[in-house]
DNA sequence: CTTCATGCAAATAATTTGCAGTAAG
DNA sequence: CTTACTGCAAATTATTTGCATGAAG
């Protein structure tokens, strides 16, 4: 668990409660979008506002807080801002996955010159372990 | 030029004049999204509408004719089914430029356990020439 | 012919905004 | 105190749907 009032205040952010519980969810879930992230954070914080989870986003996004990941086929998720990583994302279940990558593998990938590289996302799509067998057992059964 | 009629048969879909022009002008741009592709082909056929537009960018991406390009902090643009290949994203002016690569480079990436692969979207994002050379035209004016 | 696609208008969903009241530093 | 944040409601934008008509195979 991490000091959400600290990252906010290094990034020039009044910690709030509504921010820190904000931080706290998506933290949980690893990757959250906007609906889900609402839901799941009215349950204890019965008053805040969608409005407000839209604006937080926004400029933790912009203040580097958080990173919205982009997904084919659906809407953006948001996780922490971390350390390099790229996503399994799962078409029957849609779950996400963060994998470590040795972040020399991709240094040909990165470097290239009449592009100045910023960041990255690397995404794959496929069926995640839990959906392989789902599959596997429906199919025999 | 592509024979978008041979391209949408092959797919069992209806080879309109509105799905022609659609392709047309994704293939055109490269990458493009709904709104600008909407309003392009408008200039040349101004009765096709936007609900047409929005029906056919879903059935086509279903048929696996074109491809949704999920981008990090806009709206998803599309481009027809092509080779693999990553996006270099320009973070200044928007722009999307496809480069080619080596599909070795990514076996290790992509041959993992617990997750079976289907299809990848690599994204790059930063600075392109264009962008690189109009800043220090303005820094050192 | 028969089936599927189009266009319109209406419905719904998603996101943004303005502003008065509150809380953080 | 002062500035920035929140919550509400309203506005805007994006996307989807139903249905009568029209075109493709």
């Amino acid at each position: 668990m991490k000091n959400y009032v600290d990252i906010l205040k290094k990034a020039d952010l009044k910690a709030t409660l509504q921010r820190t519980a904000i931080l706290e969810i998506i933290d949980q879930y690893g990757h959250i979008g906007i609906e889900q992230l609402y839901q799941t954070i009215i349950r204890s914080h019965a008053t805040l506002s969608l409005a407000t989870v839209y604006k937080n986003i926004i400029t933790m996004v912009e203040k580097g807080v958080i990173v919205e990941v982009a997904i084919m086929g659906s809407k953006p998720q948001y996780e922490l801002k971390k350390a390099e990583h790229i996503h399994l994302i799962c078409q029957s279940c849609g779950s996400v996955n963060d994998e470590m990558i040795d972040s020399d593998d991709l240094k040909l990938l990165k470097e290239r010159k009449d592009f100045r590289f910023a960041s990255s996302q690397i995404n794959l799509y496929g069926l995640c372990k839990v959906c392989i067998d789902t599959s596997h057992t429906k199919a025999s059964a």
